[in-house]
DNA sequence: TTAGCCTTGAGT
DNA sequence: ACTCAAGGCTAA
């Protein structure tokens, strides 16, 4: 029902809701709007409004005024360049790929919508900012005068809630993303690249903990007590690893805009998935920086020698969960997962609709949505030649909630029998968390 | 002028 | 050989 619904929906032309006859000059329009829009480029046609430049367009009122129904079909983000000056007929241009990555994209919407019924949006396309690649290849670009329309109107709904995103209390995210043709640099949508921005140096959060458990061990020698064990380390190396995830997530989009009431939960249900994503981060980050090798072969010796003790002290469990940590990092990193799609990765784990909060459920769910969109496009545009790449990353999120699960229940079992040291982080959130469940 | 159908031809 | 988004044609 749902599923039709929003076939439908997608089926139906931007300018005027009319049936859609296929791509035409950058996006799926109408036959009626493809020819409307040729001839007005074509001819250099200009066209007053009667009334004040907001005149509604559907399929009966269309013909009513050529202006406004000219300046929506820029504002969908229908092409200028795509008119072609010569008039050469058949072929291809180069949008092409584009047209392409759009079906795939389409597509594996519709399956996601329908694994996970939820609906993903998708906000009419943005007229991309001034083409910065150059689309002309049967001839050259048409003598027409753009400015005469003025500048495509390319303003982020960012800033404030618009009083329709506030419903009965609840509030939806921001749209700050939207389907392809959405603001991109470089193929990178905006939304992928905010939460690059927030994301932190992976390398500088390990160096730093390990200075700090080095610092504490030896501060310990001095005083004259009992050094950690390997699961006193591992404690208090999960312990300052909680810290910093709070710290990104409380800086961080959208999750700083929630009550602390409702960041709360949130949090209770991240902390061993994001120190697992951030690893692989680390790692990752280790072998892309060449500049850093020393430093990195350091810590990566320390990782080892580290690995190395705990599989020889520690219990079977532990160390079962420890290889399958591993087995998890080792099969993202055959997947070649880039850096912003850890960054999009961690965001979908931190906005966890499972977790059920007391108000603002629809927040989380909203920015599950736009995160969940951004991240397809993102992988769609930068490995076109693997179009698979969104469906195999999130093939992997049951699999690190459940180790995380494990890693709970561990760490409550060993808390149990007073083996986990007193004024840590973590046993204070698991008595949080299940204080609120 | 509109909009449905036709022809074309580079890319696959 | 086929596809499908360009441009072209023409009756309302």
């Amino acid at each position: 029902m749902e599923y039709t619904y929003d076939v439908d929906l997608e089926e139906l032309c931007p300018v005027c809701g009319d049936k859609v006859s296929g791509y035409h000059y950058g996006l799926l329009t109408c036959e009626s709007c493809k020819g409307f829009f040729k001839r007005t480029v074509q001819n250099n046609k200009r066209y007053t409004c009667a009334e004040n430049q907001d005149c509604k367009i559907d399929k009966t009122q269309r013909k009513r005024c050529p202006f406004c129904r000219f300046q929506k079909c820029l504002n969908v983000g229908m092409r200028l360049e795509a008119v072609r000056a010569d008039r050469m007929r058949g072929g291809r241009n180069k949008f092409g790929p584009m047209y392409k990555r759009d079906r795939a994209m389409k597509q594996q919407k519709k399956a996601l919508i329908r694994a996970t019924g939820l609906k993903i949006e998708t906000t009419p396309p943005m007229p991309s900012p001034a083409p910065q690649t150059d689309y002309t290849f049967t001839g050259s670009l048409p003598d027409y005068d753009r400015s005469l329309y003025g500048p495509p109107s390319l303003g982020l709904p960012m800033p404030g809630l618009s009083p329709d995103s506030v419903v009965g209390g609840y509030t939806y995210p921001e749209q700050v993303y939207s389907g392809l043709g959405s603001p991109q640099i470089l193929g990178v949508p905006q939304l992928v690249l905010e939460f690059l921005r927030c994301d932190p140096d992976e390398l500088q959060v390990q160096s730093k903990i390990a200075a700090y458990l080095q610092q504490e061990q030896s501060s310990r020698g001095v005083k004259g007590q009992e050094r950690l064990s390997t699961f006193g380390l591992m404690c208090h190396m999960a312990d300052q690893t909680l810290f910093s995830i709070v710290e990104w997530a409380r800086s961080c989009i959208f999750f700083k805009e929630l009550k602390v009431q409702n960041q709360k939960p949130l949090l209770y249900h991240t902390n061993q998935s994001c120190s697992l994503l951030g690893n692989l981060q680390f790692l990752s980050d280790s072998l892309d920086r060449r500049c850093r090798a020393i430093h990195s072969s350091f810590q990566l010796v320390q990782g080892k020698v580290m690995m190395a003790s705990i599989v020889s002290q520690a219990g079977p469990t532990l160390t079962s969960l420890v290889q399958r940590g591993q087995e998890l990092v080792q099969k993202l990193q055959t997947l070649q997962v880039d850096r912003r799609e850890i960054a999009c990765f961690k965001f979908l784990i931190l906005f966890n609709p499972d977790v059920k909060l007391l108000e603002n459920q629809a927040f989380v769910e909203g920015v599950q949505e736009q995160v969940n969109g951004a991240l397809l496009e993102y992988t769609l545009c930068a490995y076109p030649q693997y179009l698979d790449k969104f469906s195999q990353l999130l093939l992997r999120m049951p699999e690190l909630r459940a180790l995380s699960a494990q890693a709970e229940d561990y760490l409550c079992y060993k808390h149990l029998s007073g083996e986990v040291p007193c004024n840590n982080l973590l046993i204070e959130m698991l008595h949080a968390k299940r204080a609120c469940t």
